[in-house]
RNA sequence: GCGGAAGUGGCGUAAUUGGCAGCCGCGCUAGGUUUAGGUCCUAGUACUCGAGAGAGUGUGCGGGUUCGAGUCCCGCCUUCCGCACCA
């Protein structure tokens, strides 16, 4: 219930929700009809020489956009973006030009699911959240550039989607220059001699092979790859979406392993890049190690091991223990494996190596068999355990001669490295379990401490390893690539972890690709002219499903059943003729992984964005600037996927030559997470949060008492509170100030309806220090303030701006207050301290803040009045009190003035304490300037 | 298991980054205003002992460094987040 309804004899001049419900709508209609956050380009339709910011410094602060769900906004949501906001403002009147846009990621598969269930279309369910979304950001008061607010989803705006995608397929990676470079440079290569294909000459191959060449280096290609397909549900799944047990979260049908054709990024090609240019980004640390993690970069070797007249290779990190290698270990799935078992076991093979099994043909199919039947769950939840089984094949380590036995486990696995391993049980902790169980030999490479049990990963002088022995880690790797490079048994190599970004989806509600086929089924660019390729309309937007136990079905997206737009005819330049449209769409990120750059210049349909405007909001600023967006805020779940997307997509443009910076996003700010308490019956079931009381530290729900538990905002736990509900209670300046008073940005808390109050007493004081709340009239004296209030306002203005720099809100807001509770008690407040006061409050609460302005005689908006400064003469004190410590204890204290030498301050403060000290003799005296005295005895 | 973050009053938090622990707010207590409740204003509110002045204790636990530790170091405990045998 708001105040209005349970006061009958409120003051009609009162800061009230119904107050706030009139001046809000207002001010917000004020600032769209005016354009007041408008912000002026460098060139092109949104330059503007005469705005007030035109050629100052440049600002550009970003929200991560959302995805407009059907549910609505909750309180949680708008954290990050009243940050940006309340930043943003204050930055502006502090001078800056700010850029701060909003859009939205509507591409997804929310609105695709409800348009099967329902047959809507998912534009017009998108359309409607997109609306519903805008409205509940402007009644906040969010000063946003509206004029470059976009959906991914507009024609318009995935029309530079599509052009990037072509961008990246017509680029290929040169590795001598560490670059992408169009794809034209290779074919030069190729044509000129200096790049063989094959044994043949260029001119030689077919125009059909030379495309197929070509194609394996594009930076966009198509290629197998293993994905969990679900004939159910016709569709392939996430990993997440996969239970345990193998089946499909949604329908429990069965879920198979088995390569796609699908389209990838060869995001692996940046690898070094990418972990390289962390360093110099202003982002949370534990973030980049998230990104060096998911990366994954290491350096070692490849070692080829011969057997039988061919080689397996394998990688190490640690070239360095090849002398300690007394096995091998294939992955199960390794393509080798068949063409190195023997008919028979060989002889002295041990019991417990076989399995069981007479063959080593049966062993290896019998282990096949289990390894394939587990999930990658049971797979890895096993892994305590090491299992495997002898191939009955002994390779030969190249370093030494020795001959050992290579077995499949499934602790080596078939995607990462070459899916091969030298076991070096003395130096490896996976492998020294798996020897103790297969009883093989351990031969210790580096020098472990006296006392050492098991496998030792340290460092120390390598041993028993020729001529090696007595070199550090890093020698004895570096002298091991060497002789295996000279010897032709390997080379130095860098792996990593990340994989190519697989970028293909059997649905409709994405970016159709701009891609057709020709007759030989290789994909083929439309030329940019074309673009964009409409996402055509469809009858049925779910995909076919089939027999849930057909593993060999295939997918069939519901585009691919639109016959009429699947044909086309068209000319390529060399005369009309047939072609088939690419069927998949693009995955959801490919939306977000640019849209940084197109609130630059987004109505430009000759380029993505106009090279000035690019340069001049997200250029180096000086050398070793990686460039990017000034502050990106949002939610630390987007720290490796999406951000790393990104960052590859903007590196592409920058290698291309369409942008100047070569990272998206130069400063990275994670928002904590408003959570909420859910409570749960007697009988397990939630009940609704807002209709339960609290007793005596017990919580109750009616009669019944209820258990409290803790986690996210949402329908399922009944606890969701809506930023529309806070505005209609309160007013949004209110929800606003509770959001950024409530502790600090970066750390997630528990929401608390029933706090909100204090920020609006705290708008309701600031308020009455301006308007008599029984008559409306504007109170203010003329009068200069006294010294010590003076005093205290200046040192608020500067503790202000320091916190609001750092973006330390919370700070900031208990300092406003504090001043507010400072200027209540005087007889009249002062114009020289409410009209900073005001301007101060504004970031938080902009409404409010230029209502107060508005009344105190300026016309206009505040939003480009100076932001108050503080005089550094009023900052220092006119006195330092000390406290007088004895061995730790504050004894007492002295009063001084700030010049007071350290010498008298010593003097001063042993006499305080001369009774403490009761005769005895300090053994030692600190004077720490400006802070305290601490006396030792 | 590995990695990351964090543990401060009844609750959300603050602490000039090694210098008086608890700013600001919620809640609570008392008083004023009010017919009453609510609003608003004033005062109080870490804990223990004490009538009181005051004394002692206190930042998850146990050690350590230091004149001085919420902050630094070592070892544990708990919670949250992320990852999954990464050669």
């Amino acid at each position: 219930m708001s105040e209005s309804e349970t006061n009958a004899d409120v003051p009609p001049y009162r800061y009230t929700a119904a107050m706030a419900a009139e001046i809000e709508p207002r001010w917000q209609a004020y600032w769209a009809d005016n354009g007041t956050f408008f912000a002026p380009n460098p060139t092109g339709e949104l330059a503007d020489a005469a705005h007030p910011r035109a050629g100052a410094p440049k600002l550009h602060v970003q929200d991560m956009f959302p995805y407009p769900s059907g549910a609505g906004l909750h309180v949680g949501h708008p954290l990050g973006y009243i940050g940006t906001d309340s930043y943003t403002r204050y930055k502006r009147m502090a001078g800056y030009n700010v850029l701060h846009p909003m859009g939205f990621d509507a591409f997804g598969l929310p609105a695709e699911q409800y348009a099967v269930q329902t047959g809507t279309h998912p534009r017009t369910t998108t359309e409607a959240n997109v609306e519903r979304y805008r409205g509940q950001l402007r009644r906040l008061g969010l000063a946003y550039d509206d004029r470059r607010s976009f959906s991914t989803t507009d024609p318009e705006y995935y029309r530079w989607t599509q052009w990037i995608f072509l961008q990246v397929f017509n680029s290929w990676f040169d590795p001598s220059l560490r670059k992408a470079r169009p794809i034209a440079t290779l074919i030069d290569q190729f044509v000129s001699g200096a790049r063989k294909a094959d044994d043949r000459p260029w001119a030689e191959l077919s125009a059909a092979e030379q495309r197929a060449v070509i194609n394996e280096h594009r930076l966009a290609y198509v290629s197998e790859a293993p994905v969990n397909w679900c004939p159910g549900l016709g569709t392939v799944l996430a990993n997440e979406e996969v239970t345990p047990e193998g089946r499909s979260e949604r329908g429990n049908f069965p879920v198979f392993q088995r390569s796609l054709k699908q389209w990838k990024m060869r995001i692996t090609a940046y690898g070094d890049r990418l972990v390289e240019d962390l360093d110099g980004l202003d982002w949370p640390e534990p973030v980049k190690l998230m990104q060096r993690n998911w990366i994954g970069r290491s350096r070692g070797a490849h070692v080829d091991f011969p057997i039988d007249g061919f080689k397996i290779s394998v990688f190490t990190t640690r070239p360095d223990t090849l002398f300690g290698a007394t096995y091998m270990v294939l992955a199960p799935e390794h393509s080798l494996v068949d063409s190195l078992v023997p008919a028979a076991w060989p002889e002295g093979t041990k019991d417990a190596w076989t399995g069981g099994h007479a063959t080593p043909e049966a062993a290896v199919a019998a282990y096949r068999a289990a390894a394939a039947a587990k999930t990658e769950q049971e797979r890895t939840a096993d892994a305590k355990v090491k299992t495997g089984v002898f191939t009955g094949a002994y390779a030969t380590n190249p370093v030494n001669g020795a001959r050992i036995p290579v077995f499949i486990a499934d602790y080596v696995l078939a995607g990462y490295g070459t899916g091969a391993i030298m076991a070096v049980p003395g130096q490896d902790e996976r492998d020294w379990a798996f020897a103790e169980v297969f009883d093989l030999p351990i031969i210790r490479t580096v020098q472990a401490p006296a006392d050492f049990e098991g496998a030792y990963t340290g460092d120390g002088p390598a041993v028993n390893s020729d001529f090696l022995n007595g070199m550090g880690v890093v020698d004895a790797k570096a002298s091991m690539i060497s002789w295996l490079e000279e010897k032709g048994h390997g080379r130095g190599a860098t792996t990593f972890r990340l994989r190519d970004w697989l970028f293909s989806r059997q649905r409709y509600w994405g970016e159709p690709f701009p891609i057709v086929y020709d007759e030989t089924g290789l994909p083929i660019a439309l030329p940019d002219s074309m673009l964009p390729v409409e996402l055509p309309d469809v009858d049925d937007f779910s995909p076919r499903t089939f027999d849930p136990q057909d593993a060999a079905s295939e997918p069939e997206t519901p585009l691919s059943r639109k016959k009429d737009w699947v044909n086309v005819e068209l000319d390529l330049g060399d005369g009309p003729k047939q072609y088939v449209r690419e069927t998949n769409t693009m995955p959801q990120w490919a939306g977000s992984c640019w849209y940084e750059l197109r609130y630059l210049d987004p109505h430009n349909d000759k380029a993505l964005v106009d090279p000035e405007n690019e340069a001049y909001w997200m250029g180096p600023q000086r050398a070793g600037d990686p460039g990017g967006v000034d502050l990106y805020v949002g939610g630390v779940e987007h720290a490796v996927l999406h951000l790393l997307y990104a960052r590859f997509w903007h590196k592409v443009l920058f290698d291309l030559g369409h942008v100047s910076s070569y990272e998206p996003f130069r400063k990275l700010f994670n928002q904590g997470y408003i959570q909420a308490y859910a409570f749960r019956d007697a009988r397990g079931v939630i009940v609704a949060a807002e209709e339960v009381v609290e007793r005596d530290g017990r919580w109750f729900h009616g009669d019944q008492e209820v258990s409290r538990e803790y986690g996210k905002m949402g329908k399922s736990l009944k606890n969701v509170v809506t930023p529309d509900e806070m505005s209609e209670q309160y007013g949004a300046d209110t929800f606003r100030v509770y959001e950024m008073a409530m502790g600090p940005l970066d750390v997630s808390r528990p929401w608390e309806t029933r706090a909100v109050v204090g920020s609006q007493r705290f708008l309701q004081r600031v308020w009455r220090l301006v308007v008599d709340e029984t008559t409306g009239a504007v109170r203010v004296t003329e009068d200069p303030l006294d010294v010590k209030t003076r005093r205290a306002l200046h040192r608020t203005i500067d503790g202000v701006r320091g916190d609001m720099d750092e973006l330390r809100f919370n700070t900031a807001i208990a300092k406003l207050i504090e001043l507010t509770n400072t200027l209540t008690p005087l007889p009249a407040a002062s114009r020289e301290a409410i009209e900073p006061l005001v301007l101060m409050m504004s970031p938080f609460a902009p409404h409010l803040a230029e209502e107060l302005w508005r009344k105190l005689g300026h016309d206009g908006t505040l939003a480009y009045v100076d932001f108050p400064v503080a005089d550094p003469a009023l900052l220092v004190a006119e006195s330092i009190t000390y406290p007088v410590q004895v061995n730790g204890k504050v004894r007492g204290r002295v009063e001084v003035a700030p010049d007071t030498t350290e010498d008298s301050v010593r003097a001063a403060a042993l006499a305080e304490v001369a009774e403490a000290l009761a005769g005895r003799e300090p053994r030692k005296v600190i004077v720490v300037p400006g802070r305290l005295v601490s006396v030792v005895v």
